[in-house]
RNA sequence: GACUCCGUAGCUCAGCUGGAUAGAGCACCCGCCUUCUAAGCGGGCGGUCGCAGGUUCGAGUCCUGCCGGGGUCGCCA
């Protein structure tokens, strides 16, 4: 049970007691460390709503509740303020729990669900780049987060391979290759087995046609007439554009391991591409999807929006589908081969308005009901013009140099610091590795998901204050110094007792793990785990400079200490590996 | 134009259902390695919370209007 959820049941209990409902006995962390540990503000509320005085009702609340010992002391200050500071008895025995438990206090689901989570989202023949960074990192937090806390998910990349993009690189290709045989249409195969693009070829054809197709309407249209006969399964088109995958998919799958990223599902648009005819057929036959402008369409405006939705597309014009109806067929597919409770998509916030209308027409058609299917949306990255960010050439920025960058400022650290000499070059390279990706994953999810941020090198190059590496190195010394008191046989960890300020106020910090995971979880915003993640690197930080641990003369506080500190690291790690960051041994 | 996200310290950002003196990191200044990793710790400097009203005992937080910026708005993803 999370500490603040045992104090708000007993302090709830007061206040029912008193006569009043318990939910005023909601207690959080104290706005004000140096007054107390804990607050309740509930006497205000409640004196306002029976029109009583607050500090008598506070009174008559902390009057009961300093019978029970788990206090050191109840005070009432302000206008009704009630604060609440624990015994170090209680505080140290709730400690032993945490250093204890195999989950180090975090916070597990009452109902645990089976999840789906639909994130990363690359397109085949393009190479990722930072616009691919927030989705990969952000879906892989909320995935371990998921499985900590106890729930079942299963993580798809549903990559983009079924749309326009295909069409255009297929037409591209054409041009400058007409006399291959998977342009002519009175061939149907067989095709040669070789790809005849390499990972380079894609990398130049797919920049060229897009820019081809937007400066020029016939070329698009060249694209567009391509993607409907690939969707309609013209076979030389099938078995060129099967060559693309293969060949894009390997280059992604190093990318997203270089991430420390992985997926249970490596899904693509594509393979819902049977089940399209049968539920377009279906939708019609049920009046959900009627025809409109030369489409097949779903409207899901409603009465009270207080915006126009545009219907969902299913067929274009043309024939061909659009990601909306991939995206519909998705739903389908999950539905009928896992049987979801819920399904969640990390994918930019500028889809807004797409995945409500995907979500809608689910509703309308009884595919799935739109309260399990949640957008989780996150912000822009953008330059310091405060737009998408673009490189100075107006490119994107490969994901690729992105962390080669770091790694290189990493290894450069690490070769100052004077750790790496015990290292032969390639365990020295792997811990710049981490160091550097735990900077770039922790510059992206300590900022909440939804804010949009400034894409700067500089905040994902520092190693100092509020960063990735800052939380490795507490990590590093933790198991720096239990290894010491290992040497120096300094005996067992032992019972908690607290005597010194930074002892308690780190026992403090480890207690707050379990409702970081909550608020964590039940928001789905992985900030507020960097937010503990933070203020526990903090704190013991704070602990170390101040206390003696491995040498401490008193066995006893010796003992307690070497559990506070075999605690934080275990907690720390713990953390650090649902943010997707472990931390080397040393640094 | 409609809708939407946002505007808090020099910079980058927190601030949970309205509550006490608005927090953190960076930058800048000062101090701390002859005992466990100084990628650290301690101290200092720094804010009319975009503007104007309103609701409230109490507003960065809720409501209205305005100013400024980002984004989206049917056959791209």
């Amino acid at each position: 049970m999370l500490l603040t959820d045992e104090l708000s049941d007993l302090v709830g209990a007061a206040f029912a007691a008193e006569g009043f409902d318990p939910s005023f006995g909601a207690v959080r962390v104290s706005d004000r460390p140096d007054l107390a540990q804990f607050q309740c503000n509930g006497a205000l509320s409640a004196a306002k709503e029976a029109r009583l005085n607050p500090r008598a009702v506070g009174e008559k609340i902390a009057a009961r509740l300093r019978a029970n010992r788990i206090f050191q002391e109840i005070t009432l200050a302000g206008p009704g303020f009630i604060n609440l500071t624990l015994s170090d008895e209680a505080l140290g025995a709730r400690l032993d729990a945490v250093a204890a438990d195999r989950r180090l206090g975090g916070w597990s689901a009452a109902r645990p669900e089976r999840i789906v989570l639909d994130y990363g989202g690359p397109n085949v023949a393009k190479p990722l780049h930072v616009g691919h960074l927030r989705s990969a990192i952000i879906g892989e937090c909320l995935k371990r987060l998921f499985r900590f806390a106890g729930h079942e998910i299963i993580g798809d990349i549903h990559l983009g391979d079924w749309g326009l993009p295909m069409g255009q690189l297929i037409t591209e290709l054409k041009r400058e290759q007409p006399g291959l045989p998977y342009f002519d249409a009175s061939v149907s195969g067989p095709y040669p087995d070789q790809s005849p693009v390499s990972l380079e070829d894609l990398e130049r054809l797919y920049p060229q046609a897009s820019a081809a197709c937007k400066a020029d309407e016939t070329r698009a249209a060249e694209a567009r007439q391509a993607t409907a006969e690939l969707q309609a399964g013209r076979p030389g088109y099938r078995a060129l554009w099967r060559h693309f995958i293969a060949v894009s998919r390997a280059a992604i799958e190093r990318e997203y391991e270089d991430l420390g990223v992985t997926f249970d599902w490596w899904k693509g648009e594509a393979d819902v591409d049977p089940l399209i005819a049968p539920m377009v057929e279906d939708l019609r036959a049920r009046g959900v999807a009627v025809d409109d402008a030369g489409a097949v369409v779903v409207h899901v405006a409603r009465d009270g929006d207080k915006k126009e939705y545009p219907p969902l597309i299913l067929y274009k014009s043309d024939g061909g589908v659009m990601y909306g109806t991939t995206d519909l067929a998705t739903i389908i597919d999950r539905r009928d081969s896992v049987h979801p409770d819920r399904i969640l998509y990390v994918v930019d916030g500028r889809q807004r308005d797409h995945f409500e209308q995907v979500f809608r027409a689910s509703d309308i058609a009884g595919i799935f009901p739109k309260d399990r299917l949640e957008h989780l949306w996150f912000g822009t990255m953008n330059g310091k013009d405060g737009k998408p960010f673009k490189t100075r050439a107006g490119g994107v920025l490969k994901l690729r140099d992105l962390i080669d960058m770091v790694e290189e400022r990493a290894a450069a650290r690490l070769k100052e610091s004077g750790f790496a000499e015990g290292y032969g070059a390639e365990d020295a390279a792997d811990v710049a590795h981490r160091i550097g990706l735990a900077a770039l994953k922790f510059a992206d999810l300590s900022n909440p998901r939804t804010s949009d941020y400034v894409f700067d090198l500089d905040r994902f190059m520092a190693f100092e204050g509020k960063t990735g590496p800052y939380l490795h190195y507490a990590s590093v010394r933790v198991r720096s110094v239990l290894k010491k008191a290992e040497g120096a046989q300094a005996g067992s960890p032992g019972p908690v007792t607290l005597s010194a300020k930074e002892e308690r106020d780190l026992a403090l910090t480890l207690l707050q793990f379990g409702a970081a995971v909550k608020d964590a979880v039940e928001k789905r915003l992985p900030h507020y785990l960097c937010e503990h993640a933070f203020s526990l690197a903090q704190s013991f930080s704070k602990f170390y400079a101040a206390c003696r641990i491995s040498d401490e003369s008193s066995p006893a506080i010796r003992a307690s200490r070497l559990t506070l500190a075999s605690a934080a690291g275990r907690q720390l790690d713990v953390i650090l590996d649902i943010l997707g960051m472990p931390a080397p041994d040393k640094m």
